[in-house]
DNA sequence: GTAATAGTTACCCAGTTGGCTAAAAAAATA
DNA sequence: TATTTTTTTAGCCAACTGGGTAACTATTAC
């Protein structure tokens, strides 16, 4: 049961950090939750910090999108690409929608695990492969796949961020939560349709 | 020097809570880095609690922006109107790059604070306002004057709070921050207005 | 000068923090 | 069965947590 455990560990530390961030947990507190004793979790990660290392491993597995594997595909158009790529990035958001919160948070007070989450190569690629895509287009600035990157994860991921923000100022239009997602996913995959016509 | 002490406080209490969370924060150390002593420190605030509430105050006034001013103009048409409104955020991001991402991962801590933060009144001002000149576009899509708000919003803030991982990500064309943030600034102000053309 | 406000100093508290250990028991593996 | 791996129990540590007090001194206002 030896992986079931650390597995059980990790999850339940990978919860509590999610909802209350890395100073807002303790070790006891993780222990406690994963109904094990404090010796046992030393005993599997002889720090916090490990134990907050493996955590941001995982999360940076499930935030992992494959862009470029889309981007890559020769039988269909960059406008159904793009709706591809939206799509992935709300099914994942749908799963984890506390994540890139938690992700972007934890980063800016600790800038050393950047390196550690490798998503830079992932999504340095996907910049170049767009890149490409909007050369066909005949749209050739300078960095022109990098914007395009970046607004697409920004129109995506920023709303659950703000959900408690926007679940308040959202017009009643907007019948609930699951509505305003569906309706917003669209209109993100007409705006970057249009930001390249 | 009673309000100047209060006012050092808050400020000492601001720039720490930015930096390290609500949690990553204790009495002690405000009081040290204002060179107060503890005692004065609760002289003037009867809680960690309260010296939070106070920043958060703060903080919600200095993200505050008057787009219901700029769009209530009647001498400037829409799309300079846009122009002017992502001015205004680059602006008060430029200032104050870390505090979305302080305001956003607390809020996701304490959701309750979002009533205390007055931003919803406004918001929702805005997003009427921006809907009334859409209609005048012949848009009159339900809420799209809420979904444009948001993506104006997502796409000036995002990169802000990503910056550590856009830092790693960004293509050697861009050859500083600063240069990228002034390439991104035209860039958004395209794609919103290609938006409701 | 007297009263109120502002600020200091030096304590105390009980509870929690992350980290660690030794010994024993239980479970799996050989 | 004997050995190894996993898990529990119970405790320790020094340091820090938010909160609070009482006595004292400046400073300011009236």
């Amino acid at each position: 049961m030896a992986k079931d455990t650390k597995d059980k560990l990790l999850e339940t530390a990978h919860s509590l950090f999610e909802e209350k961030g890395f100073d807002g947990v303790s070790m006891r507190e993780i222990a406690e939750e994963a109904k094990v004793n404090k010796g046992l979790l030393h005993y599997y990660f002889k720090s916090k910090q490990a134990v907050f290392l493996g955590v941001f491993k995982i999360v940076s597995k499930l935030i992992y999108i494959n862009l470029a594997d889309i981007l890559k595909r020769t039988d269909i158009d960059f406008d159904e690409k793009v709706g591809l790529m939206v799509d992935s990035y709300f099914t994942m958001l749908s799963k984890h929608p506390k994540m890139p919160l938690f992700v972007l948070s934890e980063l800016s007070k600790h800038p050393e695990f950047a390196e550690g989450a490798d998503l830079s190569g992932t999504l340095s690629e996907a910049s170049l492969l767009i890149e490409e895509c909007l050369a066909e287009k005949n749209i050739n600035e300078e960095g022109a796949g990098f914007q395009f990157l970046i607004s697409m994860v920004s129109l995506c991921v920023f709303p659950f961020m703000a959900s408690p923000l926007t679940k308040v100022v959202r017009p009643a239009s907007f019948k609930d939560d699951a509505q305003f997602v569906a309706a917003r996913k669209i209109y993100i995959k007409q705006i970057l349709i249009k930001s390249y016509q």
